[in-house]
DNA sequence: TATCCTTACGGAATTCGTAAGCATG
DNA sequence: CATGCTTACGAATTCCGTAAGGATA
């Protein structure tokens, strides 16, 4: 048994048992994975993959029985080598962030800018996804920190923390008669034609929620995921939008005027998740003191012994 | 990075650091076993061992944070083999049994001839030790299963469940005075020498509790780790015996008399023990089913997952 | 001086890639 | 017939043991 064939194994479930795919993705050659793969199950004496033929098509029973035991050992493989540079000293390394446009363009910037600064050497990298996508990255240890509104709890390996607070508010082009209205309207606002964000993004299900308890059925006329898109729409004459307050930058949106409905719709929490099991190096524990200064030093702490969690 | 590595460092950390031991342990040469070592040293970037001139007396910082880690990679890969041996469904295997003397003597042998009838190719392992020793041998995963009265718990790492209860007895040698005092009591035993078991030794502290809660200081002449040994002393007049009341056997103990004492000590729990991890093959439950039959389906079910106990 | 670790060297074993072959959708 | 896995062969690498050397209790 060696790590190579474990690796193999693992991918070979991500990539849906395609070798060839997996091979490629490790840097391998097909018939080198292939052979690998067979001699652990020759070792093991179980068949892992199920074969149609000559193709791979699923997991076997003991497959199923025993991935989650692959997974961790080379998550443990991974923590061994985060621990080991932690203490070599350098704050060389890299960080992987999974997370939503509007965190990225409109949440994250300062937190980064603040962050380089400290860890010029780390590197960051910024994988933009679905809530869904976000949280399935951080489950298999193909992004480090997952930062979202929505769906960090639809994996039981994740553990996440709330980190801040926001409002959604309306959009609309300067001169627009809701402007002048005066306190906001849930009735008021489905009169108009609506632009928002997508189902599953940034706190669409809040939006949602409101209308359906007023009993309104708004017009939504075009959903994108991220608040940019938006209020291009708006701008140009599409409707009224709906994103979250932290889109709106005055200096820059000068043909658009925010319209405060924090009275309208549920608070949105952002939430941030990180894998179970997965050791966090010195300074992705400061990237997240420094995305949720609101975080308790226990909760800090448990995050550093994920194993005791 | 490889499991011959990790194995090389888990086995120093065991044998004090003697690379020399370790090689021989682990069917290596020595220098092979100081250069896997030190390459994995190099790997990782950092020292896992203090070294003072040539030789290894300790763990770094980074050694003792790393070594937990390690450990638990090599208990999976153990698990993985265990896993597959349990869906390649045949029953061969191992069990290694730790267990004191009392227990091996006299509790175990009805299991374990059923055991080996059902089981006939499992290859049973009975390793005997104090109960400090036990819980060692469980806890390094040296054991499968520990048997003990005492100290199961005092490692972290295990996990233990009571089996049955059972009581001390007085033995004494046919014809002495005490047959006929009627019902005992401590007074009348500690009017005489005593012979029994070892400190830290099957219920032995219950037996220095019940003369400490009457204000009494015995005379304990001798003693010694296991029944049979005391029964001898016994026999030969040095004393009055006090042993579990199952080590007495009225066809071959003809010189003995076993008197009851239930009332006079407190009642004795003999606890089984696993290290938690480590997975558990169908014979191994089995084998804790016939030991302990009033475990609940529950416990066994939650010894079956050991990592989401 | 015995114990214990290191270094140096060489052979054995393993690993892995290339090339060719074959089954399947 | 393109995709995807297998087999065969050979090269490169890694692994590991033997032998000799040096430091420490």
């Amino acid at each position: 048994m060696n790590f190579q064939q474990l690796r193999f194994v693992r991918e070979a479930v991500r990539r849906s048992f395609n070798l060839t795919e997996v091979a490629a993705a490790l840097y391998a050659t097909q018939p080198g994975v292939s052979r690998a793969i067979k001699e652990l199950e020759d070792e093991l004496g179980v068949e892992l993959f199920v074969r149609r033929g000559k193709r791979l098509v699923g997991l076997t029973e003991p497959g199923r029985a025993l991935i989650d035991v692959v997974d961790r050992m080379l998550t443990d493989a991974q923590n061994l080598r985060r621990i080991a540079d932690q203490f070599s000293g350098d704050d060389a390394g890299g960080l992987i962030l999974a997370t939503t446009h509007t965190q990225a363009r409109y949440a994250l910037p300062p937190v980064i800018k603040q962050f380089k600064g400290r860890y010029p050497r780390v590197h960051l990298g910024l994988h933009q996804g679905s809530p869904q996508q976000i949280a399935e990255m951080v489950s298999k240890g193909q992004a480090d920190i997952g930062i979202s509104t929505e769906a960090l709890d639809t994996f039981a390996d994740l553990l996440t923390y709330p980190c801040y607070i926001w409002h959604h508010a309306v959009i609309v082009p300067t001169g627009h008669p809701l402007v002048d209205f005066g306190m906001l309207t849930l009735d008021a606002i489905a009169e108009y034609p609506i632009v928002t964000y997508d189902e599953a993004f940034t706190g669409r299900s809040h939006i949602d929620a409101a209308f359906l308890r007023a009993g309104l059925a708004p017009d939504v006329v075009l959903t994108a995921i991220d608040a940019d898109v938006i209020k291009t729409y708006v701008e140009v004459g599409l409707g009224i939008g709906i994103v979250a307050s932290m889109a709106y930058d005055p200096a820059r949106d000068q043909s658009l005027e925010l319209l405060d409905s924090r009275h309208l719709f549920e608070p949105n929490t952002t939430r941030l998740g990180v894998r179970k099991g997965s050791f966090l190096r010195g300074y992705m524990m400061e990237f997240i003191r420094l995305f949720a200064p609101g975080l308790g030093a226990d909760d800090l702490a448990s995050l550093a012994e994920p194993r005791a969690a």
